[in-house]
DNA sequence: CTGTTAGCGCGTTCAA
DNA sequence: TTGAACGCGCTAACAG
């Protein structure tokens, strides 16, 4: 059947040996698989009998390094385990694989390896990249330079246009703020997130300036957008207040999480009679019978889609300007918070 | 400077462009970029000037068509909303991106993708795979017949001898068993995972058979992994023993922590003292102050770098024999049930 | 140490 | 509709 091989141990079949098995030339098998195709269904069948016998691939590689069309994506992300992202990757991998584009993923143990990655990013030729990290206006530069399109993911080209989908923060905290403000709370406290979160610093910011504008002062406190730092934040609050507070404004839902266990288990308080917590991002535990938290849901399914599809049109059509798509996020009156 | 380009749209300079602008050849460029190479170093410092100048990167798409190596490796996930697998995919593309391997993403949506993903998998030539998804016979024999190394997670080739590491279901449900036995626990109920889970069938396998060499009896319901389905088993077991549960055995946290909820807040019962539930995985919300679940921590360090290890290994020597790696886990003893 | 040469597997002209 | 020939960007002998 086979022919032995003289070459050393072959990986797969290539598109000669489908050739030389199916008596045709191996341009003959490269249109087969290609879809505009001219190829008589004779010869096709023939072929393709051929390469089902031979188990034969296309290889990707060799594709790619002719069409200069890896039908590579990568997918940058910081922080994996942010219980938000997951739920982003897989929505994201699963919208470009209908797309027939593969996912290279970039998971980052630190920022400063941004740069590392992005070498990586260039060596595969990647068509295309979405980001959802700090990227320094340089960096971005760098995809431009080589026509690289990208798509930020919940984060804007800061001194630079790029393409980039957001959930809209501050309509979020505005609305959170109105209510809480309206629920007739007297003591309010943030915790914000990173210094380095696009996203933490901006809802603070919003919610910051809501509450001015209504008038209210407010605590801030810095947490690290994890379970325990909402368990911090509320001490350090607690502390600050004089054991006054009685709302609270978290930069996400894990740390709201965080925190009303803590109000509930350290300080022996109700929620939401006796303190009032809101997040944001709607993650799953942010709906658990013992949460029910008050809060923000992106609407993820919506954003990942848009990602994909401005994406795809700029890798098709580079000189697209880069657009910025808002997403409102949904309100999620929970009950972790006294509302008006 | 840069010389203009009769070709269309050049994407990144090429190895030829570095030799000409540093007066050398191109496989003295070629040679500079590689580990062992033997460059004059004045040589070599004319490059890297002339391809820093140029933002010269290899193209390792052309680099994985000559060397058959393309420094490729799949990962592939059935369900990452699973809640413990993004702490395991973190960890996989940072250790692999250690060793400079990169990773092909692939997540199903459904079971029944794996054929279109493997597809895939082929054509990218990639160098080995790392799989947590559910694998015929036929398919793990494609990847032997293509000679492209496996290991899988969580989980043992069914009828084929591949490699894998495991966290040790058999070992982990026997200690919760006789812990719960040995607190004095009279009627017992096990919540099974989705019936296509290895893992799941394994850990309630394994609690099922030690309660039975104990002498005591149990109820099963099946759930399907997630936090909803831990309350609905709850109360179908409260309705199955009427009422008299007083010992749960989940086969995973979340499930735990979904059934800790449902007892509290649907049926007002205490936990540990009114009803004992445990968990597996060790995942974040396990150790939530509102739930501190006992349950068996998965050592997902030394299983992701175990697991790395071994496709590294069998990557440089494919005639590597199929280990099996099984990997303790620890007992957290948490306050979710009163162990003896 | 360096340059020359020959492919890796495939898509894509261009004639036939 | 088909096949011959070329080249994508690079590595790996081999000769100098």
């Amino acid at each position: 059947m086979t022919k032995s091989v003289s070459q050393k141990v072959r990986k797969g079949a290539t598109s000669y040996d489908v050739a030389r098995q199916a008596g045709v030339s191996q341009s003959a098998v490269s249109r087969c698989f290609k879809k505009g195709a001219s190829v008589a269904p004779r010869t096709r069948e023939k072929i393709l009998a051929a390469a089902r016998e031979l188990n034969y691939y296309p290889n990707a590689i060799a594709q790619g390094l002719i069409t200069r069309r890896s039908n590579l994506v990568a997918i940058i992300i910081s922080n994996l385990t942010n219980l938000y992202y997951p739920e982003v990757l897989a929505e994201l991998t699963q919208r470009l694989s209908a797309q027939g584009i593969r996912v290279l993923l970039f998971s980052l143990a630190a920022e400063s390896d941004v740069d590392e990655v992005l070498d990586q990013v260039w060596r595969y030729r990647v068509d295309g990249a979405i980001v959802a990290a700090r990227l320094h206006p340089e960096q971005l530069a760098a995809f431009a330079d080589r026509g690289v399109p990208v798509v930020l993911y919940n984060r804007i080209g800061e001194g630079v246009p790029v393409a980039s989908v957001c959930c809209d923060s501050i309509s979020g905290e505005h609305a959170l703020v109105e209510g809480l403000v309206e629920g007739e709370h007297q003591v309010f406290g943030i915790v914000a997130g990173p210094a380095d979160s696009y996203v933490g610093e901006e809802r603070v910011d919003a919610a910051r300036r809501k509450l001015q504008e209504l008038g209210r002062s407010c605590a801030v406190v810095r947490g690290n957008f994890d379970y325990a730092s909402g368990d911090a934040a509320l001490k350090e609050l607690m502390r600050i207040t004089d054991r006054k507070l009685d709302a609270l404004i978290c930069a996400n839902d894990l740390m709201a999480i965080g925190a009303i266990d803590s109000a509930r288990i350290n300080f022996g308080l109700e929620v939401p009679q006796d303190l009032s917590v809101v997040g944001f991002d709607g993650v799953g535990p942010a709906t658990w019978l013992a949460y029910q938290v008050t809060t923000i849901r992106q609407p993820v399914r919506r954003m990942t889609e848009a990602a994909v599809a401005m994406l795809v049109e700029r890798i098709e059509k580079p000189e697209l300007s880069p657009e910025q798509r808002l997403f409102a996020g949904e309100l999620l009156p929970g009950s972790s918070a006294r509302l008006a």
